[in-house]
RNA sequence: GGCAGGUUGCCCGAGCGGCCAAUGGGAGCGGACUGUAAAUCCGUCGGCUUUGCCUUCGAAGGUUCGAAUCCUUCACCUGCCA
């Protein structure tokens, strides 16, 4: 090995689940540039953790010379690939033609734009829409044998429990994107979680049979926690990177309470540090876990990604006074209410409302009932004093800091409550 | 098109005329123990103006004092036959 091999890398890294010929795919990443795809399909408004993944091993092909062209699917949005949890809800052409805009201005931040090698942004909406069912039919559907699409694992698990024609047909319209990106734009290689594994040989496999040329393709593994069920099932469902949906505060707080057995596995994905580093963080975590060097750092560094260094400085300001354990009364205002404000917090002007109406109000419980039996259950607590009683409504004399409630639900959720008049 | 089976709370799944807001498991939430970790144990787990009331068991009607449970129609799913 006398060159370094991004490939290399990216094994070490843990990134590489599956993949077309490993030789091969190490002599095009050890040649020249490569141009290379990973698509983006806009299921939701914003994207997630996978799609992190996806990002940052794009960035990390990029950074070895490569040429990422980053495709939001308008068209493959349409439709829908096929999951095990059964049939997808069509969504509306305006939903998609949103979400896409919006997913489309979020991978934006991930890649270069500059240099030799600088990133290019397509949408498969642009040569998939005006295709005619008759072309599509004779150019693509051909090279697609029914019996091999059966065979595949999505498909053969969805079997039993139905799958439309629509999800079915996914894989030739994915497959077509390769073909597309490989004939225009000279792309000869996709990377995709291991979920997509099925849709990126297909596409590989396309290129072959119509140019008769070969492409490559690598898949990353699925992301599990320790128990081995699907990661980022957090409150209110997946780790979202965009603020609105998730807010960077609690993003943070996703990272920093990743199980220890899961920290370096993590640290490998995502971090850009040397590999020492990480290996160094690893053995850290592995001797002195409590200190959680490795996931102070992963916390650090993704959200610093995600939502930039100013925003993580103030979370972790913010942490260090929630979770200092110091007394709430010994905070100055302005360091409370910062804290306060990232953790999440809400106004309140003249009468104080009772406990049960803040917990809900601030969101730490979805409805009256649930916030009556969190106090039931002894897990509400009033500037870190336990409530015991749902009827109590705090007084003007309960303020702290300049006129801050302190509500905290169970040990880690806090938020604020902004007292103002009265 | 015919026949059979199915559609229950976040998920899986019991219930098959009153004792059902509905057994059980998982997830979630809270407590204890810790390190804002894991494991374990305990509790909780539709809503509300909370000793009661309201809305839920694919949808709409109907039978009944009373329905998730019976009948009718519709929708969707699965299997077998055409």
């Amino acid at each position: 090995m006398s060159t370094p091999n991004v490939l290399d890398d990216l094994e070490w890294r843990g990134l590489i689940a599956h993949s077309t010929d490993r030789d091969a795919l190490r002599d095009a990443l050890g040649g020249g540039s490569v141009r290379f795809y990973v698509g983006f399909d806009p299921t939701a408004p914003s994207l997630h953790m996978g799609n992190l993944v996806q990002l940052v091993t794009a960035r990390r092909l990029q950074d070895a010379g490569h040429t990422p062209y980053i495709l939001v699917g308008g068209a493959t949005g349409m439709i829908g690939d096929p999951r095990d949890s059964g049939e997808r809800t069509l969504n509306t052409a305006e939903t998609v033609a949103e979400w896409t805009e919006k997913v489309r201005r979020q991978v934006s931040g991930f890649v270069s734009f500059e240099g030799d090698n600088a990133a290019t942004l397509v949408n498969n909406h642009d040569w998939t829409a005006g295709l005619s069912v008759i072309d599509f039919l004779r150019d693509i559907g051909k090279h697609f044998p029914v019996n091999r699409m059966l065979a595949r694992d999505t498909v053969r698990r969805r079997l039993e429990s139905g799958i439309s024609y629509t999800e079915f047909s996914y894989v030739l319209l994915q497959s077509m994107d390769f073909l597309h990106l490989f004939r225009e734009h000279g792309v000869t290689l996709q990377h995709g979680g291991s979920d997509q594994w099925g849709n990126i040989t297909g596409g590989a496999e396309l290129v072959r049979r119509v140019t008769g040329e070969q492409a490559h393709a690598f898949a990353t593994p699925l992301i599990t926690k320790a128990d081995g069920t699907k990661y980022g099932k957090t409150e209110g469902g997946a780790l979202w990177l965009d603020a609105e949906m998730m807010s960077p505060y609690a993003f943070y707080q996703f990272w920093l309470n990743v199980e220890d057995v899961k920290v370096g596995e993590l640290l490998r994905i995502f971090s850009t540090r040397p590999h020492e580093e990480i290996e160094d963080l690893e053995k850290q975590t592995a001797e002195k876990p409590f200190l959680r060097a490795g996931q102070r750092a992963l916390a650090d560094e993704i959200t610093t990604l995600v939502h930039g260094a100013r925003e993580t400085e103030a979370i972790r300001a913010a942490s260090a006074a929630l979770f200092g354990g110091g007394e709430l009364v010994d905070l100055d205002g302005a360091t409370l209410g910062a804290a306060l404000r990232e953790a999440g917090s809400v106004e309140v002007a003249g009468e104080i409302p009772t406990v049960v109406d803040l917990l809900v109000l601030t969101g730490l419980a979805q409805s009256k009932g649930e916030a009556r039996r969190t106090i039931g259950e002894g897990g509400a607590y009033l500037n870190n004093a336990r409530v015991t009683d749902p009827e109590l409504t705090p007084s003007h004399d309960d303020l702290v800091a300049g006129g801050w409630l302190v509500l905290r639900r169970g040990k880690k959720r806090f938020a604020g409550v902004a007292v103002s008049g009265g």
